[in-house]
DNA sequence: AGTCTCACCATCTCATTGATATGGTCTCGA
DNA sequence: TCGAGACCATATCAATGAGATGGTGAGACT
């Protein structure tokens, strides 16, 4: 069985999802939903589709009229490797590339004033995130159905990982040298 | 004036505080503790020092017995370079990539049961993390010195962050369907 | 003394992705 | 009808990812 790379498996998923799709709009969802947790160059997204269609896992159709998009259908081996893919629960570690974490480590190389410069941005952006999450959360109606009750767990993540990094950083603005948690 | 990517200042950073070093034992250091939040593969750290040198930020000096291994030592113009860096309060959006999150996006598409095996999982390997980094600071002073107090800082993060985590992957296990916080 | 073994250390290669520039096509309003 | 701007697609080159491979030296053991 082939390994594919996760960016494949959300090609695969938005398509099982939605139905048919142009890399274009594959680029559109991606940057909405899921570029916080998984990002994907838009470039990425016209060399993926027509890889998996070399696999089977996809099926390209071309508009007829007009602009003649390329559009990508799911087919049941598509469906059956995305299948497998949800229901197994290994998955790889998460990995996390923060800037600023990075300029925290070696704050102890630079003056002390530095350090709060820095946590008074994070903690703005964290809190921007926080109120993003925390709208698209109010925006969803879970009693509906499985795909909103999804979105709706996921965000809530989002919400408390927003939430401890503002909280964090607004305390190293507040008092670099605090311990407690 | 020349952008350096975060990898760079690392290693810049790295010999600043610990003084000359080889690629082997940036490796090392880097593993334990930069990973977390910046992730390197061992084969970068071989890379770049030889570049960071050619741009006069460092100086190569070959060990002179046994080995002779590559040692990089810190010169002016790196800790100008370096400097310039820890003062700029402005960093690049934090990107993670994590697995898991995508598979519990896109769980509306498998069997409701897959959700619960996966954040057990989760919430286990959190709880490690945890664990790891309370210990870590746990054995830590710092009322010693500034860089053990940059030390505690980053590892409160660290614990906050993992901490949010394992209760959130505990919370999906006991109830998949959970709203409030 | 020889040699064995393991930890230490370094580099290379090929595939994949990152970053971004470039260019075509359609719609709609002036 | 002809611009302007949104929509859409691909190409290019650099950088990084992933991991295989191989040398070196110190101490253990015969």
């Amino acid at each position: 069985m082939a390994e594919y790379s996760p960016a494949r498996y959300v090609v695969l998923g938005l398509i099982a999802r939605h139905g048919p799709m142009t890399p274009y709009e594959l680029k559109a969802r991606v940057e909405d939903d899921i570029q916080p947790f998984w990002p994907i160059l838009h470039a990425q997204l016209y060399r993926i589709p027509p890889e998996l269609a070399r696999d089977g896992l996809l099926r390209e159709e071309a508009e007829e009229a007009g602009r003649r998009r390329r559009i990508f259908h799911l087919t049941d081996a598509g469906r059956t490797a995305l299948d497998r893919w949800l229901a197994d629960p290994d998955t790889a570690e998460a990995e996390t590339r923060d800037p600023a974490q990075l300029k925290l480590f070696f704050a102890d190389l630079g003056e002390p004033a530095d350090i709060v410069a820095l946590a008074i941005r994070q903690a703005e952006r964290h809190r921007k995130w926080l109120a993003h999450y925390a709208s698209l959360r109010g925006a969803l109606d879970p009693s509906q159905d499985s795909r909103q009750r999804s979105r709706a767990r996921l965000l809530r993540l989002g919400v408390l990982h927003e939430r401890a990094h503002a909280e964090f950083w607004e305390s190293v603005a507040a008092d670099p040298d605090r311990l407690d948690d």
